[in-house]
DNA sequence: GCATATGGTTTTATGATGCAACCACACAAG
DNA sequence: CTTGTGTGGTTGCATCATAAAACCATATGC
């Protein structure tokens, strides 16, 4: 976390994506936010974390634009953090998370809850690749391509 | 990164998996293994991270089951780091990195590389998260339900 | 005005990080 | 068998982020 070594314009896209929520703290926050936690003391209070590290790490989610300060909500003259969009786009990534330890881990049986269907209550499947054609994928079948270059001429 | 909390006996699956693979380095030695690195020197050359760190990474790696160390391969008599299942099991959470950074980044411009279908050399679809019986499932259509108890009798 | 709850910032000790230097071993040449 | 070089690390040491607790500020109730 000494963050000498900065990702910021390293051009690979999970090195940027670190950057951004790499740390322990940032996705349990977001979690908890996806769960509709909006408030600086139900955070603290739910994650039980030092209020200064809850603190710098809203502010950078915020100036990350994961979450956003909106102004008040039950009339106090208070701040709530809520998810933008980008902020609600890490959702697959907690469920990619979460289905790696349900699958890997050493001591499934400590794990407390399970991601279930709301309409069946059975759990999701695993998270699955699809070609543009809807082909399922597994690794061996994608590769790495260099980005097109950007559709703009002037520049070479 | 301070590892003064540990979520070693967290029930949440997500704080059991940042606890193996949420920091900085780790996720992108693995992001190298998958694509073939083996070596303590290729890690070091490719990643330009000091070596002490890439030491104990390594060494965290293979005692989460992640890496496991070969004895040789080419025959010289120095050691390898090959992924387990368990590590290459972590590529659908690079992907899902990979994704949210390809949508929301900031300036996706500077992203280098796109994920394609080997076959078509199109793009790869978002992952899809879908029901047991396929329907395709959005975050609001999914909850968590607490893991039924684990099936032996004695314990109560 | 005084107490209390909420929402933070400041202070301070710790310890992981990152760099460089050093060490150990393998292998090759002389 | 001694020297040299490359690989694969480990060992200091300075630095900076972290974490815990104390402190501060504003809002609300009495």
């Amino acid at each position: 976390m000494v963050k000498r070594t900065s990702f910021e314009g390293d051009a690979c896209p999970i090195a940027r994506s670190l950057e951004a929520i790499g740390d322990w703290w940032s996705l349990l926050i977001i979690r908890e936010a996806l769960f509709g936690l909006r408030r600086f003391g139900e955070f603290q209070n739910k994650l039980g974390m030092a209020k200064n590290i809850l603190s710098a790490r809203l502010r950078a989610l915020v100036e990350h634009g994961i979450l956003a300060t909106a102004p008040a909500s039950d009339g106090s003259a208070y701040q709530e953090y809520v998810l933008t969009p980008k902020g609600r786009g890490i959702f697959p990534i907690l469920v990619a998370l979460r289905q790696w330890s349900e699958e890997f881990d050493d001591r499934p049986e400590e794990i407390a809850t399970i991601l279930v269907d709301r309409e069946k209550g059975r759990p999701v499947r695993k998270l699955e690749m699809r070609a543009e054609d809807g082909r399922l994928l597994s690794p061996a079948d994608t590769m790495l391509k260099p980005r097109p270059a950007p559709r703009r001429r002037s520049t070479g």
